[in-house]
DNA sequence: ATAATAGTGTCTATAAGACACTATGAC
DNA sequence: GTCATAGTGTCTTATAGACACTATTAT
């Protein structure tokens, strides 16, 4: 009977908005095992780190994203013997985080600068997934769902400043259905410290919206259903 | 830059409720690190073996309770090079565990059968506890906390049958609150597939209660409020 | 003017909270 | 009868949902 001894993952599921589609990071696999395949973007622990630290490192190293604009949670821990079928000798466990990251500028998506691709979550799960992460892919996504619930996490899926519309539409995106504006803007507004007028407009076709950025609430309660 | 290569602990919070108290179980370490200190029941991984197949070991080995009276989850994992300050050398990260299990006979607890002691968790807070195992047990109580808002776990605590006064002091016990019994009868009986009549009854001071057992119910919408 | 987007007003339906009330047992 | 516990009825208040309406811009 012999106790394990493991490397271990840091995993990204990292979330972001592009043209109203919420894109997850992958990396194509260069190497062994699983070469070819996509993959979650992930590192292992070095010594001295934490799986917080790792994960840490992967969202600025990897995914060039400012480490101030993401909000990054740990998820959950693989650790299934059969995880890594590709490695049946060596064990991999996982620890796997969200990252919720602001919709970003177009330039820096898909560049030679990072090493990742934005994916819409659909079309991720339809190619050829490495290991369990398409199952951790899942597991992220519906993490967030959740949490946009009762939480007033969406507003990390936005820039620094952003409209009503805006932020509806984070919810619509992720949950895929349709919301009342009216009752939304009448909930947002009613929750103390969710949003805060910055009294700046922006001007686009219809009427100028008014502009708000996050406040310190972090709970929704009661919360928003979907 | 190296590798971290470690082993892997499942440590598991499991809570219980006795006299109308929110219970955690502790062991006392008979060997160093952390010698004589209090700590959660875990064990290492064996090659072969999943986080949850160790913390489903631990619970009917450790704990001497049976697998299906206990509801299992996983709670989080913590990898912090410093959280085993006894062995800086020796990396454990450790994947922590939920266990809500069943208000026991008396016979079953505090007994040589188990290595484990039932502590209210209060008092196990204030005893010394090895690692960051404090901070787990609170992460686990809260999680608990949690859960019983929007999901039916709360009947996890209880025997098979129950009244509707159990179960509304499982909410008053976990919360620290105290609870409107008409309101809350009319939360519950309105969730379908949250209890279900037995037709049974359960005879004592007053008037006979009404028994149910738990139905096949996982969330409550909308949540219960704390 | 028209289209487009932002935002308000208001009615209704649902559910929570407070709390007075009734019901059924042991003694 | 009293006490203890279980359980119901009902009024008030808060909020979600539906949806008609007004407001302000670009073109």
């Amino acid at each position: 009977m012999k106790l394990l001894n493991a490397r271990i993952a840091a995993d990204v599921v990292a979330l972001s908005l592009r043209n109203d589609e919420l894109h997850v990071a992958l990396t194509q696999r260069k190497n062994e095992p699983a070469k070819g395949l996509w993959s979650l973007p992930g590192t292992f622990l070095r010594e001295e780190e934490s799986a917080e630290d790792a994960a840490a490192r992967e969202i600025t190293e990897e995914l060039d994203l400012p480490r101030e604009q993401v909000r990054l949670e740990q998820l959950a821990s693989y650790s299934d013997p059969a995880r890594d079928a590709a490695t049946p000798s060596e064990r991999v466990l996982t620890v796997a985080f969200v990252a919720l990251a602001s919709a970003l500028p177009d330039p820096a998506v898909g560049t030679a600068a990072t090493a990742a691709e934005w994916v819409p979550v659909e079309e991720a799960l339809s190619r050829d997934i490495a290991f369990d992460h398409a199952r951790i892919i899942r597991d992220g996504v519906e993490r967030a769902r959740g949490k946009l619930e009762y939480t007033t996490q969406a507003v990390a899926l936005l820039p620094e400043t952003f409209t009503m519309s805006d932020l509806r539409r984070v919810y619509e995106t992720v949950w895929g259905t349709s919301l009342d504006a009216a009752n939304f803007n009448r909930k947002v507004l009613s929750t103390p410290g969710f949003v805060i007028d910055t009294g700046e407009q922006r001007r686009g076709r219809g009427r100028p919206a008014a502009l708000y950025r996050a406040g310190d609430a972090t709970r929704l309660n009661p919360p928003l259903h979907r």
